[in-house]
DNA sequence: GCTTCGACTGTACGGCGTATAGTTGTCAAG
DNA sequence: CTTGACAACTATACGCCGTACAGTCGAAGC
C-alpha cells in the first residue's frame, strides 16, 4: 500500500541484506529442509530478493558454506575447566562438539565436507591441542588426535540411526522400519550377529547410550595411548 | 568404414552395456577424477552412449551409485584369521578396509554420504559383529563398535591432510602449503598449539604412521572397554 | 542538481538428473 | 521370408542448479 513502508514484514523482512543476515537464514533454511535445499535461489527467495543479490556479499555458494561452517564451529564452547584432569576436558569439549551438531540438523553434514580452516574452527582445535599437549602427547600424536575428536563427534552425529535431516519424521520411521525387517530376515545361517543386531544397527531408542558410548570409547583409546598413562598426572 | 564391423574399439568399446560394465567404468572414471565428476552425462560419453541409455539398466544415479558402494565392500577381505586374538582380527578388518578405500580415491567420500546396506556390506558387517562378540561385548555394544569401526576407517582415509580426489597434485599441493603457512603466522600468543602444529595438522609426510596410529587409537579404545578385559581371554 | 557508487535486478548460459516417447537390432513364431 | 514382440538404446525436452555480465536505482557527497 503505502510507497514508502519501512518495514511491512508481511512476508518477508526487507532490511539491507548483511553477510550475517544471510547466514541466518541460509542455517535455517538448511537445519529444516536438509543441506540440499539450501540453494542460491531458494535462499533468495526466503530473504525477498533476487539469486545474483547474494553474490554481492559472497563471492560464491562455497564462500557462504564457509560462512555458515564458522558459524557453527563459533557455537563450541571451548572454555573447558582446566582444574578437571585432562581426559574430563577432552570429553567435554567432544560433548560440546556434539550438542552443537545435535541443535543443528545440517551441520554434521556440513562439516563432513569440508575441511574449513576458520577463524572459529581454530579455536576450536586450540583448545583441544591445549588439552592433548596436556596430556603429554606431542605435537605430532596431538595433531592427530584433536582430528581425530572433531571428526568423532561428526560421525557420532551422522551415524545415529535415524539421523537424516530434511527428511520428514514418519519417512525417516518407515526407511528405518524397513531397513530393520530387511537385516532381521537375512539368512540366520549365514547373518547370525546382523539378524541378532538388526534392532540396534538400525534403531536408536536411547540416542544417549549412542553418544555415551561414542565419547567413552574415543577418550579410552587416547587414555591408553597417553604418554603418561591412562589416568594422567593431574 | 565396415558397416558391420564388431568392435572397433578405436575411441570406447561399443559391445552391449551391463550394470557390471556401467559401474566399472563409473568406478574408474569417479576415481580418476573425483566423485563430483561423476555425471550420467560424462559416464553416458565415456561408455559411447546417450544419457539415457544408462537408465534401462539403472532406476537412477542413486542406483547406480549403490551399485559403487557395493562393489567397493565387495574387495574387502573379510577372511580374518580366527586363530589370532580377537583385537588382532578387528586390527586387520580395519586394516583391509583402510586398503581399500586407500586403493579408490572416490570411495571414502562415496561411503560417507550413504548409509547403504548392500549385500557386501552386510558381510563386512557380520564378520565385525562376529569379532566383538567373541570378544565379549553384547549385541548392542557390538553394534555400536561396528559402526563407529566402519566409520573410523572411511575418516582415516579422508582425513588423511592432503587426501582430496579429483584434484590435480600440484593444486592439492598448493592448497597444503597455502593452509600451513596460513596456520603457521597466526598470532602465536593466542594460538601457541596451532602453530606449533601447523606442520602435522597441514602435512602428512607419513601417511603410514596416520593410519597406523589411527587404527591404534580406535583399538585401544575398543580393548579399554572390553568386559573380558583389554587383552582378552585369547 | 549532478555525480558517484554500493546494493541490487534482469537476463542468459551451460550443466545437471531424468520423464516421455520414438527408434532400432535381434530373434522366435507363423 | 515375413512379421511382430521386445530388449536396448536414442531424441527431445523440462525444470532445476550456480553464476557471468550488464543494467538500474536510491542515497550520499560535492
Amino acid at each position: 500500500m503505502a510507497t514508502k513502508s519501512v518495514s511491512e514484514a508481511g512476508e518477508t523482512e526487507r532490511t539491507r541484506l548483511s553477510r550475517a543476515a544471510v547466514v541466518d537464514r541460509a542455517l535455517a533454511l538448511a537445519d529444516a529442509d536438509g543441506l540440499d535445499a539450501l540453494t542460491i535461489r531458494r535462499l533468495a527467495t526466503a530473504l525477498g530478493v533476487t539469486p545474483m543479490a547474494l553474490y554481492w556479499h559472497f563471492r560464491s555458494k562455497e564462500e557462504l558454506i564457509e560462512g555458515l561452517s564458522d558459524r557453527i564451529w563459533g557455537e563450541i564452547k571451548t572454555d573447558v575447566d582446566p582444574a578437571s584432569p585432562w581426559s574430563g576436558q577432552l570429553r567435554s569439549m567432544l560433548e560440546s562438539l556434539i550438542e552443537v551438531l545435535r541443535a543443528h540438523p545440517c551441520a554434521s553434514t556440513l562439516l563432513m565436507e569440508k575441511p574449513s580452516l576458520s577463524p572459529s574452527h581454530w579455536a576450536a582445535t586450540e583448545t583441544t591441542l591445549a588439552i592433548l599437549r596436556g596430556a603429554g602427547f606431542d605435537a605430532q600424536h596431538a595433531a592427530e588426535i584433536a582430528r581425530s575428536a572433531l571428526w568423532t563427534g561428526i560421525i557420532l552425529v551422522t551415524s545415529e540411526p535415524g539421523f537424516d535431516p530434511g527428511l520428514p519424521a514418519d519417512e525417516r520411521a518407515e526407511i528405518q522400519r524397513r531397513k530393520q525387517i530387511e537385516l532381521a530376515s537375512l539368512p540366520p545361517g549365514r547373518y547370525p550377529h546382523l539378524v541378532e543386531a538388526a534392532v540396534p544397527l538400525t534403531a536408536c531408542d536411547d540416542p544417549e547410550f549412542h553418544y555415551r558410548f561414542g565419547v567413552d570409547l574415543f577418550v579410552a583409546g587416547v587414555q591408553a595411548l597417553a604418554p603418561s598413562g591412562p589416568s594422567g598426572p593431574g
